[in-house]
RNA sequence: GCCGACGUAGCUCAGCGGUAGAGCAAUCGCCUUGUAAGCGAUAGGUCAUCGGUUCGAAUCCGAUCGUCGGCUCCA
């Protein structure tokens, strides 16, 4: 965000909490940032706001900006300032001045308000009068962001320079909206949750499966090339197991109660790791066995709050496309690089070629010692750096068991989205006591590498969905072909071609209705196939046909054969783009 | 979990105190068609659930369940 522009929000939210004072008498101010497409204010409200009243607060933001009042910024001695806000009752102002450092503030004002704030503001608000605004939502915020702190209420508006960029930006949120994984689904028939079953537990449908079964041999292909070897574990485990990896620990509020079995406690998994140490844990290792790469489809289930849900991006029953590598310290460095390569590479198959990492550090209240540490995240930034990947470090930011990489990577119209996670666990050796014996003799403990690429086949195929705005590439596609006839007439030569291509392993659809040929491509275009074929009397005279390729190009008179050849090729190489 | 909005046919939605509606999809006819919607008929609903107010509730009120936009959290 330009300078500029941060103004000009920054000042829309100061004439936002302007408006709401003057509409709402005793309602307190929290804090009001710019934010990247606008800004918000916090308030606590004596009665809760309804959304029909954001129009009345535009109109009292469009009277202040008309009124041309100025911005002046001050610096006021902390004590006057929390004197003042203390009097007014003002009781989170008066918390945040608490909070500062020295003995001054900032204080920017604007008309007869007052307001704790560094700036930077414009000079008037008649400079905003060409800036474009729209209160957008409204909805709770913790004070400070803890759930420990009360609810405020947070007013969200837009803010652009301009009314086109404003128009663009809301239109860009239509195209993203068409593209929502959760109406395409419906339109593609690809998945669904039902209220029966319940929230966040989903239900793959044949359209759906198919694109994941695809996704899994991918996956496995990969993996075995990759030097992976696949494990299969239990979905639930004894309680014991769960205490000693401290799962009943730290975890607890996000696993499904225990069942109980013969007097004893089974949980559901959340993680596999446990299940994969005990294999490890199944005989002596020798470092010669090291390092070990055991990958598992594993599927989990995790409380997750119901507020939380969101299609198939968090959900309640999801399968991680998991795997652990035991190691040796000498080995750490080779095996992040190869994981990370390793990530990269399947990314590129899928057409995501933008990705950033994202390294987090040590964080204070850390296990395990500072050489472990240091060694870990070493290997992490190298990995990095000899991928050359864009990077930021997020100092501190690692779980308490361990440094992390994290990937996000951009979709077809730039939205960020984080999948792979690369985790050093210190914790799970320790507790599960893992060894294996050097060459000097001595046991040792491995290092444990957690990773997950693709994140889960849940929200992976919710994030392909929203990519590819549900027009899969050819290897991908529920329906490779739909088979349309013009008239009955073509009925058994449409049926031989149908036939023909069923036989060649082509997934294929085909539409014997005796609709118009435009209401057949119209129906069989919805669904979004790579390829729509067309016979009618001259195609099948000719022993020929006619092709609608996606997108809208039409190509005519080709032999069916070498259709067949082409796309068997293109799925074979999984092709992101079609071969005419 | 918290704040706000919303739940009517498979889907998209109208109706918002006085006997449940449309389009698409489905089914059955007719039509035999040349690149994004041919015509007609039929069927489909305890208006999320439970309770209340009322002579009368899809409509008003409350609770519960679910969905959506956020917050917190997260693969």
């Amino acid at each position: 965000m330009n300078e500029k522009i941060l103004r000009i929000r920054h000042s829309f939210s100061h004439v936002l909490a302007l408006a709401v004072k003057r509409l709402y008498k005793d309602v307190k101010l929290g804090i009001g940032p710019a934010i990247d497409n606008g800004f918000y204010y916090d308030f606590d409200f004596a009665q809760p706001l309804k959304e029909e009243e954001l129009s009345k607060i535009e109109d009292e933001m469009r009277r202040i900006i008309n009124s041309e009042q100025e911005f002046i910024g001050e610096e006021w001695e902390k004590e006057k300032a929390r004197k003042y806000f203390f009097k007014l009752g003002e009781k989170f102002k008066v918390e945040l001045i608490d909070d500062i450092q020295g003995d001054k503030v900032g204080i920017y004002k604007n008309g007869e308000f007052i307001d704790l704030c560094k700036g930077p503001h414009v000079k008037n608000t008649s400079e905003l009068k060409k800036a474009a605004f729209k209160l957008s939502s409204i909805a709770g915020a913790y004070w400070k962001g803890s759930e420990r702190n009360p609810m405020l209420t947070r007013i969200y508006g837009l803010a652009f320079e301009n009314q086109k960029k404003l128009d663009e930006y809301i239109k860009f949120q239509e195209e993203a909206a068409k593209r929502d994984h959760r109406v395409l689904a419906k339109q593609l028939d690809l998945y669904s949750v039902n209220e029966y079953v319940g929230p966040g537990l989903i239900l793959w449908h044949p359209n759906g499966a198919t694109i994941r079964l695809e996704i899994e041999n991918f996956w496995r292909e990969r993996h075995l090339a990759s030097g992976y070897k696949f494990v299969y574990t239990p979905h639930i485990g004894r309680d014991n197991l769960w205490k000693t990896s401290g799962h009943l620990g730290f975890y607890k509020d996000a696993m499904y109660s225990p069942m109980k079995i013969d007097e004893i406690n089974y949980y559901i998994k959340p993680m596999n790791c446990p299940f994969h140490i005990q294999i490890y844990k199944s005989k002596t290792r020798s470092y010669r066995d090291l390092p070990l790469r055991w990958a598992e489809l594993g599927t989990v289930y995790r409380f997750e709050k119901a507020g939380v849900l969101h299609g198939l991006l968090r959900v309640r029953g999801f399968t991680q496309d998991d795997a652990h590598i035991i190691c040796s310290r000498e080995q750490v460095e080779e095996e992040v690089e190869r994981v990370l390569n390793f990530s990269l590479n399947i990314w590129d198959v899928f057409g995501f070629k933008d990705v950033k990492a994202y390294i987090s550090t040590k964080p204070r209240d850390a296990i395990g010692d500072e050489e472990l540490w240091h060694k870990a995240e070493k290997s992490l930034m190298l990995a990095v750096e000899k991928e050359n990947l864009k990077y930021e470090i997020d100092e501190g930011g690692g779980a308490f068991y361990g440094p992390k990489i994290d990937l996000k990577i951009k979709d077809a119209i730039g939205r960020e989205w984080q999948t792979t996670t690369i985790q050093f666990d210190f914790n799970m050796p320790e507790r599960f006591q893992m060894e294996y014996s050097g060459s000097d003799g001595k046991l040792h403990r491995p290092y444990m590498i957690h990773r997950a690429l693709l994140g889960s086949l849940e929200r992976f195929f919710g994030i392909l969905i929203e990519n590819f705005a549900g027009a899969f590439p050819t290897w991908l596609s529920p329906v490779q072909v739909y088979v349309l006839n013009i008239t009955s007439e073509q009925e058994r030569y449409a049926k031989s071609i149908y036939d023909k291509l069923i036989e060649n392993g082509i997934r294929t659809e085909v539409d014997f209705s005796t609709e118009p040929i435009s209401g057949k491509i119209r129906a069989a275009t919805l669904l979004k196939p790579p390829y729509i074929l067309i016979v009618g009397k001259k195609e099948m005279e000719k022993n020929l046909i006619s092709i609608k390729i996606r997108g809208n190009k039409n190509i005519y008179d080709i032999d069916l054969n070498d259709f067949i050849s082409k796309i068997k090729e293109e799925i074979k190489t999984r092709k992101l783009t079609l071969s005419y």
